[in-house]
DNA sequence: TGTACATCAGTGAACGCGCGTTCACTGATGTAC
DNA sequence: TGTACATCAGTGAACGCGCGTTCACTGATGTAC
């Protein structure tokens, strides 16, 4: 009754629209709980309507993890524009993982048994992560593979997984990060004055 | 018919014997295939026994997940007793991730929503936190909460989560840690020389 | 400008599957007398 | 020491469910002439 009125045969962006309506289910329970069965439902459409698009449940969820690493390199490299970018970058990519834990964890979690399976996927992560790296290592090309870029990928992603998945509180997750980054920052005032 | 030879009609352990099974599933394929029935399945035990000892398929999965947090607290334990007791710490932190990657997924990851609701878990995964956090602080105990302990553990974290969720090559991990845990303890060399 | 037709985004019914859980039961074990 | 009986760890059948995917289809859109 109301679907010939509300939309036309046609959806018009059915891709996007599944996109969308399996970002919300991401954010309102988890990972696991997207389907495309739920997924056709939210956005008003048969199941099988998603198969014009998506070749399967996976592919689906391949597609919004691409688009959730798109978005993670655009925050990041907006938060980059400060005085402090350093700093911002850090808490920009633990701000990302709150705000979207659960595509924060599609992304990374084990649902997607197989990154490399989807080119768009895996070029958008590695897009990512080169980015992170190379703001960490400085103008040094070379050193985007130093132990000190990754040191600090791995800080920075470790405190965000503790932050969502509840083994910190949540209320004290941007305080701390702040306080650590800073101190990650600046030259190390040894930590424990000669024993 | 090898039923009755190789098992008397009470199993004597059921308990742990499902337990083993689901950790078997878990290192196999992860945390989402995980259930009830086949855990049974490959006990050798109808699926309905189960409930004999576990309330429900979340209680089950909630008792090994404890018991994966319990043996990370004796494994860190047993790694400060040699010469350099917070880089051996570390590393132990991340084999444990990579050697029980499935086990590891399910302690931290989203399957189990409500940690709380499991008394045993919660206490737990709350003592090896508690223990990492102390080591990492030294005998101070006041220091216990600051932002260098949660720096260190989630540092810790993170490099395990990159390195099971294949975002860092495995074959690399190792060799990665170890620089990284060292260079961390090491009264910090100054990373960019001033501009 | 009008018509024939190919294209393609939708539809609903149906498939087989494995799951968690409940039920009424069976049969071995251990205890009280 | 032997027997009656409560306890309790198992069993198999059945439930309802939601899933991913396939199928044959319908009907709107857009294009060639």
């Amino acid at each position: 009754m109301d679907t010939p009125v509300n939309r036309p045969y046609r959806h018009g962006d059915l891709p996007n629209a599944m996109r969308a309506a399996a970002r919300t289910i991401l954010n309102e329970t988890g990972p696991e709980a997207v389907g495309l069965r739920e997924t056709a439902r939210r956005v008003g459409v048969s199941a099988t309507a998603a198969y014009r698009h998506f070749a399967s449940k996976e592919d689906l969820l391949a597609s919004v993890a691409a688009e959730g690493f798109r978005e993670l390199s655009a925050t990041m490299e907006a938060a980059m524009s400060g005085p402090e970018p350093l700093i911002d970058l850090g808490l920009a990519y633990v701000e990302f993982a709150l705000q979207k834990r659960g595509l924060f964890r599609l992304m990374f979690g084990p649902i997607l048994v197989e990154r490399k399976k989807y080119p768009a996927l895996n070029e958008a992560a590695g897009a990512a992560f080169d980015f992170l790296r190379s703001a960490v290592a400085g103008e040094d090309e070379a050193s985007r593979d130093d132990p000190a870029a990754i040191a600090a990928w791995g800080l920075v992603h470790g405190l965000s997984s503790l932050f969502i998945d509840d083994l910190i509180p949540e209320e004290h997750a941007r305080g701390l990060a702040q306080q650590i980054f800073v101190q990650a920052g600046t030259p190390k005032p040894q930590r424990r004055p000669a024993a």
